[in-house]
Parts: C-alpha cells; sequence; structure tokens
DNA sequence: CGTTTGTGCGAAGTCGTTTTAGCTAACAAT
DNA sequence: ATTGTTAGCTAAAACGACTTCGCACAAACG
C-alpha cells in the first residue's frame, strides 16, 4: 500500500516535496511544474490513498463525528442518521454510528469509546434521565450536541422538535372536533421531553377549559408494551377517553395493537394522534393523524451545530424545529 | 487530555513502563507492584484514555469496520445496521457508517474514503449491477464482504437471504390458494438477486404446472414509485392477476398505496404477499403476508465473516439465510 | 566581485502508542 | 575478586503524515 515516504523514495525525492504537492500546495513551495506533474502522475499510477489515520495523529483532528442514537432500527432515529450522514460527508466527515440500545451503561461506555477514538465531536440522542456522564466529554473539549432527548438543566445545546408546541397542537386538533375525555399516553416522566410534550397537552386543554383529569394521563415508558397495555386499561374505564394520543411512535404502535385486538374500530371507539409520523400510517385503515417530526431538519442542524463548534464558534444555541400536523381520518368529529 | 507521555512525566518513569502497566502486561514484564499500582492510581486520577488513533497507526489495525447500506431509513438496512453494531461492538469494532443513497458514484467515493481511514474490513450492500471498483478493496487486502445484494461471478463473499426459495415459498403460498395469474412485480434486473428471486417465482409456477405469463412480470426498480405504477397497470389488463407478488418493501408499499387509491380491497380484488416483513403490516386492514428476511442473522453472520477475515482466516464461504414465510390476512382462497 | 534575492527542495521534529533490544544495579555463586 | 543471574526498568525505532527551518545554488544587483 504506497505511502508518502514510497513514493518519495521511488522517486527519488524528498517527503516533504510528495506531500507538499498532493495537498496541492506545489505552488506557493515553488515546486517546479516537472516535479509536481511527476508527482502526481505517479501517485495517481499506484492509486495512492492518504493515511487519514496518520493524519488524524498529526493534525488532531480525524473528520470524524461520533453519533449515538438508542435504536437506529426505529426509522425516527434512521432518517435522523441518514441526514446527518449526509450532511457530515459533504464537509468530509464520516460518522462512527453508536447504537446504545436504550441502555445507560452502554452509553457511558461507548462515550469513553468516542472520546478514544478522538472523534471531533459528538452527537447523541441519550437515553437516560441524567447526564453526568456527558460532562467528561465536555471537559475534555469535546463539542457535543443533543437530539431528541435533552436536558434544559445543563449547557450542552441540544436540536430537538418544539414539542411543547407539538403536543399542544395535538391535543387542539382532537378538541376541535369536540373531544374533552382525551387520554395522553406518555413516556418515562423523568425525562424532559415527556415533561414538555405533557406540558403542552395540559395546557391545550386548559385553555379550552377542559378538565384536566388524572385518571387520562397514563404510562410511563416509550415502548409498544405501554402502548398496549395502557390502551387496554383506559378503554376499560367507567368513563373511557374518546381520543387518545400517543407520545411517540413506539406508544403509538402499542395502540394500534390493542385497538386491533379488542376488535375496536377507529375512529368510531375512539380517535387516535400519534406523535411522530411513519409512512405506514397513511396506508393504514383508517389512515392515522400525526404529530410529524421533522427528523431530517433536525440531522441537518445537529451537523451544523457540531460542524460550527469544532470550528471554534462557540455560539451554539439550543434549536426546536417546528413539528407539523398531518389529518388523516383516525379523527372522528364528535356530535355537539 | 492526559497521554502515556504525559503521565510518564508526571511520575518520572519511561513511556514504555506506562504503556505496559496500561495494557496489563505489568507482570510478565517485571514491572514491581509498587510502580504498577501507582501508574494505575495515577491513570485513573487523570482519566486517561488511550488514544485509538495512535495506536491504529502503530499497530495498523484500526478496529473499525466500514458499513455501507443504500438507504439506512429503509428498516430492513436500518435493523442489519443495528445487529451489525451490535456484534461488533462486542469485540471492540465500532462502524463508520456510510449511506451510498442508491447512488453509485458515492459508493465509489465512499469505498476510497473507507481505504483512507483504514477501515479493518468493509461490509457492503451494493447498489450497482457491477463490482469493479470494489476490486480496488480486494488488492488493498482490506476483507469486503456483501450483504443483501451480491455478485456470483465475484469472488467476493456475500450474505443474503434465501431468496430464490423465500420467493418460491411465497409463490407457492399463493398457488396452493388456488391462484394462478400470480403478478410478480420485481427490481432491475440486471440484479443478480432480482433474477434469483425471479427464478424462484417461475419454477414455483412450473413445477406447479402454471403458466408463466410474461404480461404478468413487471417492474424494473426497488421503488414505491414502480409498486404504484405497476399495480395501476396490472390491474387494468383484460385477464387481471388475481395475486400480486411484490419483490421488496418499497415495491410492496406502492402496491399498498395504488389499491387504496384505487378503492379495492385486499384479498378480495386482488391478494399480496410481500418479500420483506415490517411491524406495521400485521396492523393494516388486512394483515399483509410476507416472506421475512432474517436481517438480524445477516447482520451477525456478516459481522463474523468479516472479524475472521480480518484475523487471517480467509476460509469465508458465502451464505443464504432460509426466510420464513409469514401468513396473515391479504391472501383470499379462490374457489376451486 | 561581493551581496542580496529568489528558486527549489530536504532534514528533522512531532503527534501517541507499542515493542524490541538492551542497560543497570543488586545479589549470589564460584 | 570475578562472573553470572535476575529484577526492574529505559531508550529508541517505527507507524505515515505535516510543517518549520533552513540549505544550496543561481541570478541579479550595486
Amino acid at each position: 500500500m504506497p505511502t508518502l515516504k514510497q513514493i518519495a523514495k521511488d522517486l527519488n525525492i524528498s517527503v516533504s516535496t510528495v506531500s507538499r504537492i498532493l495537498n496541492g500546495k506545489g505552488k506557493e513551495s515553488r515546486i517546479s511544474d516537472a516535479t509536481v506533474t511527476s508527482v502526481l502522475k505517479y501517485a495517481q499510477e499506484v492509486g495512492y490513498s492518504p493515511n487519514l489515520i496518520a493524519k488524524g495523529l498529526q493534525a488532531s483532528q480525524t473528520f470524524t463525528i461520533g453519533l449515538m442514537v438508542p435504536d437506529i432500527a426505529n426509522p425516527f432515529f434512521a432518517t435522523m442518521a441518514k441526514n446527518i450522514e449526509k450532511w457530515a460527508s459533504r464537509e468530509q466527515y464520516s460518522i462512527i454510528l453508536i447504537d446504545s440500545d436504550e441502555n445507560v451503561e452502554t452509553e457511558k461506555i461507548q462515550v469513553l469509546n468516542m472520546i478514544s477514538r478522538k472523534v471531533d465531536g459528538i452527537i447523541v440522542a441519550p437515553v437516560g434521565d441524567s447526564f453526568q456522564h456527558f460532562t467528561k466529554i465536555v471537559k475534555q473539549k469535546v463539542p457535543l450536541i443533543f437530539i431528541d432527548r435533552y436536558f434544559t438543566n445543563s449547557t450542552i445545546p441540544y436540536i430537538t422538535s418544539d414539542n411543547y408546541q407539538g403536543s399542544y397542537d395535538a391535543a387542539q386538533e382532537l378538541i376541535a372536533r369536540g373531544h374533552t375525555r382525551i387520554c395522553l399516553i406518555s413516556g418515562s416522566s423523568a425525562n424532559e421531553l415527556v415533561q414538555e410534550r405533557t406540558q403542552g397537552y395540559i395546557d391545550s386543554l386548559k385553555n379550552s377549559d377542559i378538565e384536566v383529569c388524572e385518571e387520562l394521563m397514563v404510562g410511563n415508558s416509550f415502548s409498544i408494551q405501554n402502548g398496549f397495555e395502557s390502551t387496554k386499561n383506559v378503554l376499560q374505564l367507567k368513563n373511557p377517553p374518546t381520543a387518545i394520543f400517543a407520545m411517540n411512535n413506539l406508544i403509538g404502535f402499542g395502540v394500534l395493537k390493542a385497538v386491533k385486538e379488542l376488535g375496536l374500530k377507529i375512529p368510531q371507539a375512539v380517535s387516535l394522534i400519534i406523535f411522530d409520523n411513519h409512512p405506514y400510517l397513511s396506508l393504514l385503515n383508517p389512515s392515522i393523524s400525526t404529530v410529524k417530526q421533522n427528523s431530517e431538519k433536525i440531522g441537518e442542524m445537529a451537523v451544523k451545530a457540531i460542524l460550527k463548534e469544532i470550528n471554534q464558534d462557540f455560539d451554539i444555541t439550543s434549536m426546536r424545529i417546528p413539528t407539523e400536523i398531518i389529518l388523516r381520518e383516525s379523527i372522528r368529529k364528535l356530535p355537539s
């Protein structure tokens, strides 16, 4: 495998000259045209490709970004990853992908791994309810940015959806169609993202003078299981909800599974809106209304922010990307 | 950021001693217990983490695997990626993720990038119909393995589903329920994977003494668009098919979209089976029968094969992982 | 003719790690 | 008193690239 040294030896010139030429600094280093062309030609011939590892060691910049997500098989994160890779590769950065598998311990270990691998920056969708193990990264001066989930009481910047507004809007859609008993099936309440989505729901009800009912706020994890069981429970109340708001795609899937298993019809038996869109939701019968997160944009913005910080511009601001309501057939208009 | 050199300096010992101790070679290098403990303690204190870039340069092994897929947002590849990451990280390998975006030019460029990054091995689901640009990798002695799509006329090993059998089985399920006019909507025919799935379909019909009808073999790409248009076309034939076999998940999605748009009912108007499973297909009304690929297993096997080759065991054999028929409600039993 | 200026390139250090090949001091054996 | 052994370390090279100096030679200038 050809190296600078090898080329230099073969052509009987010095390594520095070869290096300069291959970095396009021939002119400014006053290398003669003859030498330049001969080196370029020879490099082409032997198929020289620079050793980015050596370059990284020397420059202490690896052109590598660490990306850690809780579950790359979740289309929400997969879409985000696709866009992160896309925007990063445009700037010659490559992505080191880590799947933390919703496991905080894995997350802690892989944080160290990324530091060891000298990534230039880290983008992570954290899984836990604390961020102590990330402060290590910040101390090492490695740029870090959160996506999706975040911690407002840390100084680590984040790019996420406008969870409050998305939730607020979702509830408003239901309210606009006469629903007042709206069940919220949510994730772990220690999570700030959950808190904001919950607050959006609560404020939406309050602003419409609808009583916020504790028995309709259920669930404790972003899982199919939770959506499934919570739905079964809540539909058995004496006074069941007329609509369900599922706080993410996994919960939403659980709701759909439960409704199907109970042999009920959406939206006749119960209306539904899900936070997170998914292509298949438009094919269901009925098609399902959603709060669509702009995961493409989140990915793009995360890359731009991290590159900004890598380039020593520390003027990073956290962002909330607007969501979009996609109305389909799953919301019934109640008779007034 | 602490380095071996820094630790050595701080403790007034040599770099080599520190290196040995931190690599657990204290005993065999007859380092005194006192020195060992003091180094370990100090390293812990300053939070030393080895520079894997430097290590990689020295050892010319980066503990990195390049993974290139056509579309990480496609759940089939995302699931595969999840498992590849999982099995790789167990052996301390990290994944460099590349999304070729179904683009051969990107693929060519990124192949060079991976070589420059000195990955220890490359796993790729190729997008094109030729593999010339991959021979470069092989020449550089970088272990390479294909997943999903492949080229039987190259010596590059591959791990894929048993496409022929899966297709054969799918057609048999339809035939067993009385279908004889079965439409196959397929991908680009230059692709070997497509050829095998097609052959499975053809042989399945022939072995059941059913005429193979050219007008029922349509489509030319793995895309929603293709599934959508082909479905519309084929359902307008004078003698339309009673069943459709979609060759992958994107095509299948297009079929569902078309059927919905035409206001038709599955399986009354037409029966359907899709190559590739997806969680949501069980929630559709009716639920959709599929040929499930074991993408978890494919990912696992790909990692095991590439690690084998990295460890100089070149006895790699290509594999075809069995598929599984998942019968749901989308296939109608025709009256005989 | 001596000095300056410009041209074209090379030597060597550096990044952080591993590893080979020793080196020194202490002690035992002869 | 000399030699041998062993414990406990160190020095230095190497991996491949970049970069700071600076050197040699030629031409131009005064």
